[in-house]
DNA sequence: AACGCGGGGCA
DNA sequence: TGCCCAGCGTT
């Protein structure tokens, strides 16, 4: 039984998806298994997460697609729902302020993400309806909207054929298939065909089964300590068939340094920013970095660049 | 392909 | 403390 778990009822995704029935002829003979031993767990072991509610929507499903990336469930909810009331469509999004949208992002990190995600807004009002698109290629000529986050929209948003490879998808795709420990440093084009050939033909299984393999990653094939005695695809995994080897791209995987960077530098000014209803003078930011005037000044230089604060002749500014 | 970009929680 | 988290855009 998982960990954390979830839900007195089966949840849900999208409209109408069939349930993970299983006659579906693409894949390796051992898929169809696989796809349903996955599913089957998803239906009683998934988390109720609200943007999976079937009248979400593809605004809710874009915009916690958005605010996922690479921020946990649990940080996003809260915030999630507090944009879906104040900002419930794209139109909401596009007539608010830089510094509204902003200060709403607080605690996310990456805020960058909600100067994009409000540009989303901006452009699906002015060049597709004031409703999102589903086909891929305005998906991904929309800002801060990569390959990721194209496949789960269409996925989980349109019931797309889609294939989703997020970092959950990768880890269990590379266990379970490849018997690796870990997922190379960057998205492969094996990968990406390995998770071609098992995505099922029928777009409605196809969303089911992503959403369930992810899930799986979630709460069972953890990156730490994997819950494999829980695990519904035990039997069918490589690495674990194999013993459990290490993780082969351990040396090129290479750890980002956090204290004393322009990153804490920016995040610190941003948190001032954030919690001052007026311009903030230099001489006052000054404390929040005392170790380095040059790199304090040239964290403000790229957040101004960034769009993320505002020179005044009073001081600096959100947005 | 590699790098910069937040921030919090947990082993 | 190091590692991880539903990645993206730039170089």
């Amino acid at each position: 039984m998982p960990p954390r778990r979830a839900t007195p009822h089966p949840a849900s995704l999208g409209v109408h998806l069939p349930p993970c029935a299983g006659q579906d002829p693409a894949g390796p003979p051992d898929a169809l298994d696989l796809r349903r031993a996955v599913c089957a767990w998803f239906e009683e072991s998934a988390r109720d997460l609200p943007w999976r509610d079937p009248a979400a929507g593809a605004w809710a499903v874009l915009v916690s697609e958005v605010m996922l990336q690479q921020t946990p469930v649990v940080r996003v909810e809260p915030i999630w729902r507090e944009w879906m009331h104040r900002w419930p469509d794209p139109r909401a999004l596009a007539s608010a302020s830089t510094a509204e949208v902003l200060q709403a992002w607080r605690g996310l990190g990456y805020p960058r993400r909600a100067l994009r995600l409000r540009e989303c807004a901006v452009v699906i009002r002015d060049h597709h309806g004031g409703r999102v698109p589903s086909e891929e290629a305005h998906l991904r000529a929309l800002p801060g909207i990569g390959e990721y986050t194209a496949a789960a929209v269409r996925s989980f948003a349109f019931t797309a054929h889609a294939v989703v490879l997020d970092t959950n998808v990768r880890r269990v795709l590379g266990r379970v298939v490849g018997g690796e420990a870990l997922p190379p440093p960057t998205l492969t084009r094996a990968e990406r065909e390995r998770a071609a050939s098992l995505l099922p033909r029928e777009p409605g299984q196809a969303a089911r089964w992503n959403v369930a393999v992810m899930e799986l990653g979630a709460l069972i094939c953890t990156a730490r300590s994997p819950l494999c005695q829980d695990c519904p695809v035990a039997r069918h995994c490589r690495w674990r068939a194999e013993g459990y080897p290490p993780d082969a791209h351990a040396a090129r995987r290479r750890r980002q340094p956090w204290e004393g960077t322009d990153r804490q530098a920016r995040g610190r000014v941003m948190a001032a920013l954030r919690a001052s209803a007026q311009p903030l003078p230099r001489d006052e930011l000054e404390p929040l970095w005392p170790q380095d005037p040059t790199q304090l000044d040239r964290a403000l230089a790229s957040l101004v660049a960034d769009g993320l604060a505002t020179h005044t002749p009073r001081g600096y500014l959100l947005g």
